[in-house]
DNA sequence: AGATAATCTTACTTGTCAGTAACTTTATCA
DNA sequence: TGATAAAGTTACTGACAAGTAAGATTATCT
């Protein structure tokens, strides 16, 4: 109980941090500004993190952490690779953008990180890529989609989700749930009905 | 001719800044670095910028300059607009990884920038923006493309580009050409064979 | 060569924060 | 209620790096 009420101050803590980081930038930001935000001084901060940096980490990997739920709800589906795909890019991209911020201050301040906090997230993120594409193989495989180069498809797919936090606006002309559902059929699209390209002679 | 000089002395301070804003961040490198790189000391930048974020500016300016010269160049044509999409998207593409330094600067540390210096060159993006939807939409009218949301698909194809340098290793599996005119023609699938979807009712 | 001007260097100042130490308040037990 | 510990605050230090002033060096022109 004593547990609860500290973990509760520290999602404030990174909720505010979240919040500061996302429209100010980690560097502009100080954790004096954070503290003021939750109405208690900066050595707060200090008994729930080590470190500004620390607390950086904590906010990037935890960005990382929800692509990676929202990948292992879905290989654990078992239907076509087609519904697959489409559920992998509407959860995705559900993340991304129900928790914006963390997905731009992930691919803002990367270089902030410490370098033993970077690889570490980046060995989850190059996992993450590496299922992606494991999973459009798959399509192939089963004769469900056309792509002439899997890792390239998987990339792309990548940036149409990787890119929407950067425009995407709460309060813009579509809900969230419209362009999610778009962009799942556009990603599709891309797959499938997959181009007659003035094919290379097969190696 | 001493304004030559002076000319390629400030480029050379860009071209070392470029390069390590790029490797280490913005916010982890100091002018003493950027300096030192080019042997001289701290002072000589200050000969040819006010400040070390006017020279982010100027980086970050000529990023989205690079973008809008690709697409004025093709504008400029009188082809068909499938042909015009895949010229943009391939130079464009070839921009941005050509100059993959400053287009990671540009997404990574816009935030850093003066708000003077933010207002303007997120007018640039946005006009560019703009100008890949018409495009888009003459497509649509000429009833080359195929799409149920002009923006959004601009905003797809704009992540597919702007996700590359992300990703992309001038060492790697692919040649950078190989990968342009890969990513040109699954843009090119993506608005031509355009899914049939559940449509919504016609507004 | 000698005077003048441009350019560079050394050596500072100065502000800003991350991080901390010492003290105070508030809660929790007997 | 008084003792103890938990959690918070005030007030500091220490480092680092942006920006600058003043002097040294190098080039330019006559």
């Amino acid at each position: 109980m004593r547990e609860a009420i500290s973990h509760l101050k520290r999602e404030r803590i990174v909720a505010a941090a979240v919040d500061l980081f996302y429209k100010q930038g980690y560097g502009k930001t100080t954790l004096d500004q954070v503290a003021s935000e939750l109405q208690v001084t900066k050595p707060v901060i200090y008994a729930h993190f080590n470190s500004k940096n620390d607390l950086l980490a904590e906010i990037c990997s935890r960005a990382i952490t929800l692509a990676h739920e929202s990948l292992n709800r879905v290989m654990a589906q078992d239907t076509s690779v087609t519904e697959r795909l489409e559920t992998v890019v509407s959860d995705f991209l559900t993340a991304v953008l129900t928790h914006q911020p963390h997905a731009m201050i992930y691919s803002r301040e990367e270089k902030e990180l410490a370098q033993k906090d970077r690889d570490a997230i980046n060995a989850l993120r190059r996992d993450f890529d590496r299922r992606l594409v494991e999973l459009v193989n798959q399509g192939v495989a089963a004769g469900e989609f056309q792509v002439d180069d899997v890792q390239l498809t998987a990339l792309a797919i990548g940036g149409i989700v990787g890119w929407a936090p950067v425009w995407f606006r709460a309060n813009g002309r579509l809900s969230l749930e419209d362009v999610v559902s778009y962009m799942a059929s556009t990603v599709l699209a891309m797959v499938r009905a997959k181009k007659s390209r003035k094919s290379k002679s097969p190696k």
